[in-house]
Parts: C-alpha cells; sequence; structure tokens
DNA sequence: ATAAAAAGTTACTATTTAGTAATAAAATGA
DNA sequence: TCATTTTATTACTAAATAGTAACTTTTTAT
C-alpha cells in the first residue's frame, strides 16, 4: 500500500514505449530510403542496435513492424491536421497538411508512397488500427474539401475523391526526391513549388 | 551467289527480335504489376512460356532486362512525341504525352514509377541505351516547355525542371490506380481527371 | 537476497531467388 | 545425309533473408 506500483509499471511502460519508438524511427528511416521489400530486419536492428530477434519480441512481422510504423506516421498526419488554428480557412487547412507532409519526404521520414505496387498493402489493410487512423484522417479531410468546394476555393467540378487522393498521392510525390537531387532549390523553395503545382496547377502564375 | 544469305540473316534476326519483344511486353505487364524488387525471373520466364535459363540467352541479368524494359517504354514515348502534329500547340502536345502515359499506365503496361527508392535507379543511370532515349525525350519535352512558357500557356514563373518533373511523375501517378480501384469512374474520365489536376490544379473550375 | 518474469543475444533453419553448368533439341549449311 | 552452330531445357549452386529455439542477462517484486 505503500509503495506505488502502477507508477512503476507506468515507468516500465514508459521504457518499453521508448524502445519501439526508437524501432519505429530507424524504420521510417529505412522505409523512406528503400522501401518495404528492399528493408530488411537484419538492418533495422543494426540501425537500432539491438539483435534482430529482439525485434520480434517487439514487433511479431516485418508486415506487422511496418504497419506500426505506417500508423504512428498516421497519427502525426491527425495531429498536425488536429492541431491547426479554427480560423484557417478549410483550403489553408489542406494545404498545410501537405506542407507537412512534404517537408518530412524531404526529411527522410516519409515511410513510402501508398502504392498499390508494394507487398505490404495487403497487411495494412488488415492491420486495423492502422485503417482506423486512415479513416479518420479521410474523414477529416473529406469535410475540408467539401467546405472548399462550398466556398468556391476548390473546384467543386471535381469529385471529393479525386481532390483526397491527389492529396495524399502529392505528400509522396517524387518530385521533390528529383528537385531535391538536383540541388537547385532549398527545401522550402521545394515545398513551395509541390504546393503550388498540386493546388494551383502549371497554366497559372501564382 | 544464287542464295540470299543477308536475307536468311534478317529473317533470322527478326525471330530473335520478336522473342525478345514478348519478353518485354512479360516484363513491362509484370513491373507494372509487382514493380521490379518483387519481379522474379522465375515469374517472367513463366509467364513468357519459356525456361528462364533461356532468358538468360537474351539479357544478361535482371536489371538489363528491366533496363531494356524501360528503353523500349521510352522509344514508345519518342514515337509518340514525333508522331504529334506540327500545328498543336505546345501545352496540347505536353497534354499529349500525359495523356498517352497515364494511358499506358492504366494498360498495366507502364513500367514503374521513376522512384528513387528502387533498387534499379543505379543501372538504369549506367546502361546508356536508357540515358539516350530519356535524354531525347527532356530535350523535346524542354522545348515545349518554353515554348508554353513564352506563349504564357504555362507559368513562367515555374522553374522548366519543376514542369517537367511534374509530368514525369505524372505518367505514373498512383492517383490513377486509386481512382480505378474505386470503380466509379471510367478509364477515359480518369485520364481527364489526372490530366486535369496536372495542368489546371485543383482550385480552378474547368 | 532471491524467485520470477521480461528482454536480449547467439546461432541456427527454411525458403526464396538470381544466376549457371551440363546437356538435349533443333535449325543451318555442305 | 551429316557435322556444326545456335538455342532451349533441366537441374543445380550460392547468397540473401524472414523467422525461431535455446540460452543468458537484466529487471522486478517479495
Amino acid at each position: 500500500m505503500i509503495e506505488t506500483p502502477p507508477a512503476k509499471l507506468s515507468f516500465k511502460k514508459q521504457q518499453l514505449q521508448f524502445r519501439e519508438n526508437a524501432i519505429l524511427d530507424s524504420v521510417n528511416r529505412l522505409l523512406a530510403q528503400k522501401g518495404f521489400d528492399l528493408m530488411t530486419m537484419d538492418e533495422v536492428a543494426a540501425d537500432v542496435g539491438i539483435a534482430k530477434a529482439s525485434l520480434y519480441k517487439h514487433f511479431e512481422s516485418k508486415e506487422q513492424l511496418a504497419a506500426a510504423s505506417m500508423t504512428r506516421l498516421l497519427e502525426s498526419a491527425i495531429a498536425i491536421a488536429t492541431g491547426l488554428p479554427e480560423h484557417h480557412s478549410a483550403l489553408d487547412k489542406l494545404k498545410a497538411v501537405v506542407r507537412w507532409a512534404v517537408t518530412e519526404h524531404l526529411g527522410g521520414t516519409m515511410p513510402l508512397l501508398p502504392s498499390t505496387r508494394s507487398s505490404i498493402q495487403q497487411a495494412l489493410l488488415s492491420y486495423p488500427p492502422y485503417i482506423e487512423r486512415l479513416s479518420a484522417l479521410t474523414e477529416q479531410l473529406g469535410e475540408w474539401i467539401e467546405q472548399a468546394q462550398t466556398q468556391g476555393t476548390l473546384a467543386a467540378s471535381l469529385p471529393g475523391e479525386v481532390i483526397l487522393y491527389t492529396i495524399f498521392a502529392r505528400s509522396c510525390d517524387p518530385v521533390s526526391d528529383f528537385l531535391k537531387m538536383g540541388g537547385a532549390f532549398s527545401d522550402q523553395d521545394i515545398v513551395d513549388l509541390v504546393i503550388h503545382t498540386t493546388f494551383e496547377g502549371m497554366t497559372r502564375q501564382s
């Protein structure tokens, strides 16, 4: 009765959480660099600085590990979206989310393109925590898209799906990689250029 | 002197060419479906209907095989670009190229995204025939981009590189995959939507 | 202090897969 | 027809890699 077992337990859990976060940091970076198929569990273990078998004490498979990483990323996205000033316009909020994503991408921490071709897609779709976050984010973005269309700041003639998918896709846009490789632009420039082409297209002046 | 050895040789070479084309057709489709890393040589052989070792009589490695496939794709792109009516505007020519690419993509014959993350990138860059075609196509598109900017049909404020990379990236845009999966749009609709968002963006009405 | 539980490590297995060596079949030319 | 060359096939090898079993160290709780 004198001790505080819940506090100790909580500390222990914090330690666990801390280690798992370190693992997910490595996974995030490696997924961003090489994608799921080329990332090996040996590499992840080496990057974290633990033995491979230890990874399996935390995550039961490579797929689950990637799914956890993607889930954490979606949580960050939701946090960003939720933290946006209420008084901003719907369009500005959408742009802010893309801006955050492209910045993450340039920082090398945007796991992977939501490609239909990778072998985790299947695993992701059957991992409820991921689906849950994806739904939440989709719903929030969908709301803003509708608002922006009503306000006339996004083309009402475009199906909402098209705008939503475009926002997701542009968040992983390879254009930013190519521009970065070229070396002629700062990260800030690249983000601005991607935002501009995404929303305003290429025919219109700023 | 009576026989025609050159003709026979030509026929034989045609046979060879024919078989290699059949192989590249399969590779194209498989690269489009699964990407380079997940495509196996056994699969390619099975799809073509020959033994795996036979593939190696034609192409010396998986990388070379993929590079040959990509090179042939670029040749198609160049053929499309070259065949465009001279009197069309530069912008219309650029749109026509993207239209062709997205259509190929939807047809399942667009090999792979020009991602910085796949393991063929290195091989492609050291395969001169590929680089040669890529340069030729880039030069042609670059010319049209400059013309369109001069004519005021493309934003002169955007760096040419940004427009060029965007055109390449949109040709493999995953948005078209997602829209196709959704099932709500015809292929023609999807192509139109992608062209529209690429050039006009999402804020402007048609 | 000490039993119990948790987390970690080493050294393995099983599978996949790019690439090849030996060999058979078929086309070519005299 | 028969030697030669080309092309294809079968049956392998070698390397990579996801996952695991047995064992050790560290932490926790009494």
